[in-house]
DNA sequence: TCGCAGATTTAGATATGTCACAATCTAGGA
DNA sequence: TCCTAGATTGTGACATATCTAAATCTGCGA
């Protein structure tokens, strides 16, 4: 005698909401470029575009689900639990990314936002099936490891930025920031992706653009564009 | 001299929220069963799993959006601008069984779980990008008319239910609820998917179960199974 | 016509996540 | 050592969406 199946939503699949999943992946992030240090209250408001007050009220919250440890003043560090939700999130973002570039033939510079979105509200089912579509890759279309299904932090990144590159090294392009539209557009055009080779001809003086080649043409890059671009050395991805 | 970009979450691709979406989805539907009627409060509260006085206060805010009109007590109509919203709604969620099930062979019974939360949060132009992947699809894979991407709503349908036929027709099958997952699965088990062709061989007494002819096997089906299946006349799929 | 059962709406509370503004803490320089 | 600039936290408000409990309406049956 069960009444007609409701149409409710169905239960999100993470016990924490979708902002909650938001700071703790900013968190993660974070602590890593600062070697593990803890992360301050006003860097993380910051970087999600909330004001301080609200990124304080949240971060008491992520402490009482055990999700980090907040030292009053100091900053806050993911526990191990908030750092599973951050690879979480970072894998399905990720694996998103992949698929949309990959199989669907999304812009390069699109797929962040979509996946920025999406990340929370794929089911683990579907991460799966995402994965296996695209043989378990072990990085996005930026360069950006993708965490395993175990979510084991992904090894550390050995590249360097591009601008500390000096002239006459040849060196492989390896990653680039997925936030940035513009920049990837502009890398795209030029056929410049993770795992093409750059070969450094030279640099103008007062610390002016980088003279590099790649894919058959000579570029002059600069500004944002070189500190952002990841390299490693020799013609061949490491990574 | 613009901060780093922030990570912050991009807006709503649509101007309503999820919820809201949902209202008016679960409205068109029941408008749509009682003819244009207009759709009572606790019917709906039924169906989207919530109190009624919730849903009182929800068809406030619709109202107060031009979504609907509300005649106190009597029930709701949508606007036109609302039965958009539905429709923009419905054609993600179909797409996104669609793809699901024909692209990433998720099963049949579970798609429509998943769809239900994706369909608020994809683009538009991913929604496009499925579209195209499927060769702009008229129909999901449980036989509910996807609406074309001017959201022109579906032509009406004109199957009748299966409980309806009598013994000696043929029919073709061409649309289940794609709500029961359990009725779900145990039509995939039996190859019983729409464009199917029936023959009903008999029926039981005391209207006991139908007896029919399907892909190549016998089976006896009843009670709710037979309210949910829609068919059509003869054997071949009219839509 | 009246009254009541059932449907509907209102009132007041809760949870989440945000803001502006105020209070407080910390750390570095005089 | 003290003081203050800048970072951090606290306060009170708002928006969304939900609940329970109470008030109100509608229409049917006697």
């Amino acid at each position: 005698m069960a009444a007609e199946p409701t149409h409710a939503r169905p239960e999100r699949r993470s016990p924490h909401s979708a902002a909650i999943e938001d700071y703790a992946k900013a968190i993660y992030v974070l602590a890593q470029r600062r070697d593990g240090e803890p992360v301050g209250t006003s860097e993380l408001a910051d970087r999600l575009g909330v004001t301080p007050s609200s990124a304080s009220a949240m971060l008491k919250r992520l402490d009482e689900r055990g999700l980090l440890r907040h030292q009053l003043y100091k900053g806050v560090t993911l526990t191990e639990a908030g750092e599973k939700v951050a690879l979480e999130v970072i894998r399905h973002h990720r694996l998103l990314e992949a698929y949309l570039s990959d199989v669907l033939g999304m812009p390069w510079d699109r797929v962040h936002e979509e996946a920025e979105v999406l990340e929370h509200y794929i089911s683990e089912d579907l991460e799966s099936l995402i994965a296996a579509k695209l043989g378990d890759p072990s990085h996005d279309p930026h360069g950006d490891p993708i965490p395993g299904p175990g979510l084991e932090p992904p090894a550390e990144d050995r590249s360097r930025s591009l601008s500390e590159v000096e002239a006459g090294e040849v060196v492989t392009f390896t990653r680039v920031s997925d936030a940035d539209p513009d920049m990837l557009r502009y890398l795209d055009e030029r056929g410049i992706k993770p795992g093409v080779r750059l070969a450094i001809l030279g640099q103008e003086p007062f610390k002016g653009p980088l003279l590099i080649e790649a894919v058959g043409a000579r570029h002059a890059l600069g500004g944002d564009l070189l500190r952002r671009m990841r390299v490693v050395d020799g013609p061949d991805a490491g990574a």
